[in-house]
Formats: C-alpha cells, structure tokens, sequence
DNA sequence: CCCATGCGTCGAACCGGTTCGCGAAGCTAG
DNA sequence: CTAGCTTCGCGAACCGGTTCGACGCATGGG
C-alpha cells in the first residue's frame, strides 16, 4: 500500500497525493477529501524509511546512555521515561544506544547510517569524547550533565557541586563534625564522571569551608558494596556521625550496615545525599536529600534538542537546576561526644 | 558522501561499491581493495533509510511499553537494559514506543510506517489488544509475558502462578496460617495485566490447598502506598503474620509499616514474593522471594524475536521460566499464638 | 581457431516517498 | 474577444542505496 496505489485509486497523481497529505502546496477541497477518502479506508500511512531518504530527516532521536556492564540506576530509567515521553509530544521516536565512547560500533551506526536527527546524551563525564566529537561535527546533541567546558556547548544538568555542599553544610548546621561522602564508584571516577567528580568537589569545599573532618569512599552500585562500605567507615573512623552519599543503588546497604553497627539514623548518625525522590522514600527512616528532578532535566533535554533542531544555527543553551534539600527524617543534630 | 561519491573516487560503478561492501557477489580482490581503501579514508557508511527502504528492513526492533504515568518498576527498566544489550549483539537498534493501547498514535508508527522490523511487548494483559492486532497482522512480535491464549503465539514469560503459589507454601510449611497478598495497583489488576492476576491466582489456590486465611490487596506503585497497604492489612486482620507481594515499588513501604507497628521481620512476621534480585537485596531484613530474572527474560525476548525475523513462517515458540525461591533473611517460622 | 564457460563489472530499474517546474483550465478585466 | 492571472494538478527528477540482467574479456577444451 504506497503512494502510488492511493494515486491510482483516487484518480490522481502521486505529487497530488503528498501535497493533499502534507499541506505544503494547496489542494482542492474535493480531491483533498476523495483523498482522504481513500486513505482512511485503506489504513495507509506512509513509509518512515522513505520519507526519511526523500526529506532527510528521520523524526528520531538518539538516547545515548552508558552500557549495562555498570547496572542502571533508578535515575537512569526515570530519564529514559521522560525522554520518550517528552520526544513522543514532538513527534519524534527515540533510538535507544549503548554506548561508553566515541568510536562505538553503536555510536557509529547512530550518527555514520544518519539513522537519528540529534542526541541526546547521558551519564556525562568531565573530558567527553562523545560530546566532543558531537560538538566538531556541529552535530545536533544535548547533553544530560557539564563537561569541563560547559559554555560552549547544549546541555541540562544539575549542580552537583552546589547539591553536595547544600548537604554539608546541612549537617554541619546540625552539629556534625565528622562526615563520610559516599561517592559513586571507583572506576566511574577513574573514567571523570561529572556528577562523582564535582559532588566530590562541591562535598570536599563545603566541608573545609565549615571546618568539617571528612573521609571520602567509592562504592559499587549495589546494597553488599553499600553495607561494606559503610562497615569500612564506622573502622576508619567510629566517631563519624553522618555521611552524604550520591550512590542511590547503595543506599539500601549503608541503611543496613548502619543497623547492623548498632548505629540508630537519625539518632546516632545522619544521612543525607542527592537521590531521587522516589527512592528516597523507599528507605526508613526516609531520606533528608536534595531530589534528583529526573523528570524535568530528560524533559528539558528534548525541549532543547527540539529547538536546536528547528534552528539549526541558534546559540548555544542550556539549564543548571539546583534542587532544594527535601527534609524528611534521616538527620538530626549530632549528640555523640564531640571529637578533639 | 553517498556511494556514488566513492564509486567515482575508487574509479567503479556503484553497483560494484555495493557489491564489494556486502559481500553478495565476488568482487576481485584488487578492486575491493581499492574501494575499501576510499571508504576507511572518507568514512562512508551507507544511509540506513535509503538501505531500509532499498531491501525493506529497518534493522531496527521496537520495544513497546506502557506509558509513564504508572510509574516504572526496576524490573521494567532491567527489561529495557537487557534487550537493548541484546540486541546490539545481532545489529539491531532498539526504537522505544510508550504504547498502552492498539489504537495509539506512538504504535501506529511502528507498525503503519514500518519503522521496525519486529517487536518486544512489555507489561502483557490477559486480553491484550495490542499482542492480538500484531498476531492478526501476523507482524514479527514477542511478548514478555503471556495472554489467556498463549499456545498460539511467540513469548517468553514467568510462571507468576507457580511463582505465587511457592511462596504459599514456602509460609505454609513455616506454619503460618493468617496471610495477605500484596498485589499491582488496583487499576491494572482490573485492566487484565497477566502477572496480576495469575500471581493472585497462584496465590489464591494455594492457599486454599493448604488451608489458609488469607486476604488480597491491591497497592499503589510506591513506598506511601506500601506502607499504607500494611496498615490496612494489620488493621483488617492483626492475626496476619506474613505476606507475600508482587509489588517491588512498594516493598520499602511495606517494611516501614511493620517497623512502624512494632512488628519485627523475620521474628513477628515474614515478607516473600516475586522481586527481582537486585531490589530483594536492598531491603533489611534481605528479601526471601522468587527472584525475576529480568535480564535473561529480556535476552531470550530478543532471541526469539531474532530467529522469527531470521526465518518467517517458523512455529511459535515461547519460554516460560520458573525461577526458585532464594532464601534471604525475611521469612521464619510463626511464633504467634495460633488463631481458630 | 572457434565457441562455451565463467569471472568481474556495469547500467538500469526499483524501493516509496518529496519537491520543483510547468501547463491546462477557469476567471477577471480591458 | 483576448491578454493576463490564479488555481490546481501532473510529470519528472531526486534522495541513496540494492539487485537483476547483460556484457566484455580471459581462459580452456574440442
């Protein structure tokens, strides 16, 4: 069923057709209904691939995100559902790609078959090659996280500089003296993660600023490496009283390790981080952290790479959202014995 | 840089360019050379619409899902990883459609402008008009999970009946005799989602087999809801000393309830159910329960689906997997005094 | 020496749309 | 009555690949 089988059975021509179709020449009223008529009987609708070839644009989008090797998180999927969602409002479909670096079979396909019309690009890191090669290509992308050289390019995040010190100093008004950061891990830092690198930043800062002693871990993404690394806290340093984290996978773990020690949240020690609300919430006592707006910053994304779409040549743009810290009951003041 | 442009600079026709890519006819070895040498130096790769539109695959596979505003389970979102994986690994590209019904804008595009080759169906209903219209059409689909009829069609899928039902006697030869079934939210128990209702099925026999008292609940995707639901449970019945639950989301919840009525895990109470692992673990006491394989259900998806599009007009297959229940930590034997 | 064989390459048609230029009617105005 | 302008639809070219039939040429056998 192509264009050429609803020409002939509306007594017109196939450019006829396309134009009753796609508005862009007028048509008469009656062979625009004849037209009509006959596509709606027969269900047609035209070819994507086809389409695609003739006008040069596929109405897809390219989502960009690392591979499964280092599980997802729940971040991860609240973006991925809000992409879809947003793009789909635009009309436009999204191409799902695994891919950790530039020169990816994966990546390759997306960008040298021209099988998408702009990217959208997560888990970004300090020095991205994937960003970078987008950018020398005057590829349409948008990047979900800052490089280290935010200005140049299209991109939504969040500070998590400002987020990881809004916690510090959270618990530093609580009294807390001795304080954990429980980072994402070891091998995501390694590979220049954006939001490992500058929560660490942001964290380690605010802590000097407020006079804090401060120990900073990696840990995996799961429950065991949270519990471990909660253990290895409590044995470097049993006078710590709290800890910020960004590692929402491990979250479950470090609530679990802090009641196998005996220690009582927010009694005896606090928590506090940057996690999605939704996950927040999963965990008693809930957790006090500054909320992860998934949902806005995938649904931005698109707005934004739909922008640069249709402007091919605008400036550069981009949002830097900086969540307030949603108390809940995971941190109180701090009552052990003050430490020399 | 199309392949016109190479056939000029490596001296061929294009007909050989072709040839000597694909490898469909014998190209002789210097002539092949000699192209391959201008493709590596340009970069070429062929469009993937005008190939698509050339040879009438897209190479592409959809993965349709239900849209977001139920909220996304960690199970859906293993789903998503794992076939994406997967499908790297046979060259396909996955196009994401939020899709809740036959008639939609987002499922019409797969289909009606043939922008995939096949597709994987997540959150199945019993009468499920979207698996019903592509079997109909006789278009290339694999379910992740199962209709009432599910001889006839391609699927992989758990045996949420014998998953539930194990559960039940997992309690029961715990000796425990006053149950509650913690289920889906009530809004898709009723639009027919399968693992609602052959969970509450599997829940439901078994029980009367072994003799049970046992309540059902539906519960909202979410810990409020979870924790609300116990509430109602305990309030409904105080003699309830265990539960079993199909709702991953709401687990958190559920353990805060029964913190918060003093009930202590494993000791007064037990937890079991139908969770994948990765969110089994993160609870304390850690979850015993059937843990759902999410990422071999998303690879054998794939599979099938790849060896349906490899050889049309193969018979139906499908996988229905049993996982065991893995002993955690939440469930121990009944210690109240027990009821009439 | 000629013809059958087969290898390697080419040209043309095709996939299913979009878009441009043109021309046939129909209408108005001079 | 005709020149000039619109309105509307048509045909052809094009997007960038794939694929089929045919052809030129070297080779080998009779």
């Amino acid at each position: 069923m192509n264009i050429g089988e609803i020409a002939k059975r509306a007594g017109v021509s196939r450019s006829t057709v396309s134009y009753a179709l796609s508005g862009k020449r007028p048509v008469s009223e009656d062979t625009r209904r004849k037209i009509q008529q006959v596509v709606d009987e027969l269900g047609y609708r035209p070819s994507a691939s086809a389409r695609a070839l003739a006008n040069g644009r596929t109405s897809t989008i390219g989502l960009v995100f690392p591979p499964a090797g280092n599980h997802y998180t729940g971040m991860q999927l609240d973006f991925i559902g809000s992409v879809v969602e947003a793009a789909a409002a635009y009309d436009y479909d999204v191409l799902l790609s695994p891919s950790g670096v530039d020169s990816d079979r994966s990546f390759q396909r997306l960008l040298g078959e021209r099988r998408v019309d702009g990217a959208i690009l997560m888990e970004i890191r300090l020095e991205d090659d994937r960003a970078d090669h987008l950018a020398a290509l005057d590829f349409p992308a948008v990047a979900i996280g800052r490089t280290a050289h935010p200005e140049s390019g299209w991109w939504v995040g969040l500070d998590h500089t400002a987020l990881a010190a809004a916690c510090v100093h959270h618990l530093a008004d609580l009294g807390h003296r001795r304080v954990a950061f429980v980072n994402r891990p070891e091998q995501l830092l390694r590979a220049g993660y954006e939001s490992a690198h500058r929560g660490l930043d942001g964290f380690t800062k605010a802590a000097a600023e407020r006079g804090l002693t401060v120990r900073t871990y990696c840990c995996g993404d799961d429950a065991a490496s949270g519990q471990a690394c909660l253990e290895r806290i409590l044995r470097d340093d049993p006078g710590t009283t709290a800890l910020v984290t960004l590692n929402e996978a491990a979250l479950g773990g470090l609530y679990r390790g802090l009641a196998r020690a005996g220690r009582h949240v927010p009694g005896d020690f606090s928590v506090t981080g940057v996690v999605a609300s939704r996950w927040a919430e999963t965990v008693t006592p809930q957790l006090t952290a500054a909320d992860v707006p998934a949902e806005e910053l995938g649904r931005r994304a698109v707005e934004l790479l739909v922008e640069r779409l249709d402007q091919p040549g605008a400036p550069a743009r981009h949002h830097l959202l900086t969540p307030p810290i949603s108390l809940r009951a995971s941190t109180g003041p701090a009552t052990g014995s003050p430490q020399p």
